[in-house]
Formats: structure tokens, sequence, C-alpha cells
DNA sequence: ATGCCTGCAAAATATTTGCATGTAA
DNA sequence: TTACATGCAAATATTTTGCAGGCAT
């Protein structure tokens, strides 16, 4: 149960053992690659990565990864719901490592996504699901470039 | 300049010479391809469609056109202000014939983009875009999946 | 005639998968 | 030991591009 598991998210902040426990918790063998992406992942504060670039940065460490391991791991984590992907650019996809509730600027000169700094987004007027679905999720993507 | 162009959306709403005239309007000759593509799209009410598809539903047609002409003609249109494209996943992209402000339910289940029926969602606390940055656009997708 | 279009095939990109080898339990 | 993970390369899928020939003006 991923409700579960995403109560222990909070634990993902710090390095060390800890990454251990938590993988297992999501059914994931403590693996050197994925201890090492986990701690990529949320050794420091909240990011938005592609596979690409989080491939790129653990190369950078002197991580041996294959670039296959680090998809399969984001999509595992995903799953988990330990990460949760963001729809924002059709050519690649990105993960965010901060599960909750919260929606993204998207910097089109830079292809970067960043988290809108407030909670404070409302959306009114939202209408009912069409008959037979729910709502998953409502994802909202400001979409900026600069003053050019 | 797609302003003008846009304020002539409204023609493409109706078959016949019309279409001509609006693709001259965009700068775009109006070849078989384009006219038969213009037609598919807008000859009904509004629709969202992927490349894919709209060279699926051509060649159903008798229309002989390539899919990499379909890929052009999509993106033609879209810079001409014509199509909207549509950012909700990862794989596929979406070209909306509908350029006005609206958002978009995707049907999880089916891969399936539906425009959002109502005007009336608004969305309040919308931070300012980061420093020297406009906003371009904001999207607001409201993914759905059947009550499993 | 001229220049923009088209089709085809090949390239470029992003992501997934099959399989042999390696490793955690 | 046994099941699950990894790496590599190849497969897939989507979209773009180069180029020779075709069509609109």
């Amino acid at each position: 149960m991923t409700a579960h598991i995403g109560n222990h998210r909070q634990m993902l902040g710090s390095r060390g053992p800890c990454l251990t426990a938590v993988l297992r918790m999501a059914g994931l063998r403590p693996t050197r690659q994925r201890l090492a992406l986990a701690d990529l992942l949320y050794g420091g504060g909240h990011r938005h990565v592609s596979a690409e670039a989080l491939h790129a940065e653990a190369t950078t460490d002197g991580v041996t990864v294959s670039l296959a391991t680090v998809y399969n791991t984001l999509r595992q984590f995903k799953d988990a719901g330990l990460l949760r992907e963001v729809t924002v650019d059709a050519a690649r996809t990105y993960f965010d490592t901060n599960t909750s509730d919260h929606h993204h600027f998207f910097i089109e000169d830079e292809d970067r996504v960043v988290d809108i700094p407030t909670n404070d987004i409302e959306i009114s007027g939202l209408p009912d699901a069409p008959k037979g679905m729910k709502i998953t999720h409502v994802d909202v993507v400001v979409r900026v470039k600069s003053l050019s």
C-alpha cells in the first residue's frame, strides 16, 4: 500500500541507513544503485529531475549506473509513491521528489520545472468528472518565459 | 502576425473555399494535403488529435498523405495559431482545434483529451512569474479515470 | 520559372525490454 | 540457493530532417 509508504517520505530527507529502510518498505531491495540514486534525489531539498539529468549526475559523482537502471529506478520510485511524475513537456518526463499537492512553473526557455512556492492556489468552478469517472489529480502548470 | 490570423479562426468552422483563404492568410499554400487535413480538423466541431490519429483518419478517407507531412502540417498550423498544443501525456502530443482559453480533462484509461465544458474555472492565488519572466499560459489538466 | 511542399527513408530522441550475469536475502 | 537487479544492446515509439521530385503562384 503506497499510502503507508508515503507516510514515511519524510525519512528520505536525511542520508544514511534510513534510505535502506525506506526502500525496504517500498518493497525494493536496497541495492548500491538504488541507494546512490535515492541519496542524490533526497539528500538535499526537493528536486525535479529527468532520467538523463540524474544519470549524468550519478556518473559525475563516480556512481556506476546504467541509464536503463535510472529509468527503471525512477519508475519504481514513482510506483512506490516516492516520486511524482510531472508532465509539462511532451519531449521529456520529469520526476518531482515533492509528492505533496502543489503546482509547477515550467520555464520554457530552459526546459526546467520549478515548484510554485505557495500553497495558495485555489481552483474554483471545477466541473464534476465525466460520468463514471473520478478525478485522480489536478495539475496546474504555469508556463513562463523570459521578458524577451 | 498570428493575432490577426487568430481573428479568422471562426472561418475554419465551415468547409469549402474558406479553408483556402485561411491557409493563405497564415502564409501557407493551400495544397491538397493541407486542405484535406484542415477539413478533417475543422469540418466538424472542435477536436483533439494526435498526429498518428489524424494520419489514420486521412488514410481511411482515401487522402494520400505521409505521416511526416501530417507532423509538419500540425506544427505549421500550431505556429500559425490555428491549433493549440496540449501537453498531458509524455508519450504523445495532442493538438486542440479550440485555441481559446479553456482547460482539459485527460482520461487516463483511454489516453484521451476532452475539453472541460465550462468556462467557470478560476484560479486564485497564482504567484507572480519568477523575476524577469512573464506568464505565457496557464494549463489546468484534470486527470480522471473510471471508478474501477 | 521559382520557390515552397511532399513523400520517403533515415536520423534523432526518449524510453522500454530481453537476456546473461551479478547480488541481496 | 533463489529470486530479484543490473548492464548492455537492441527494440520501440514518437517526432524531425535531408533530399529528390512535385505543385502552387
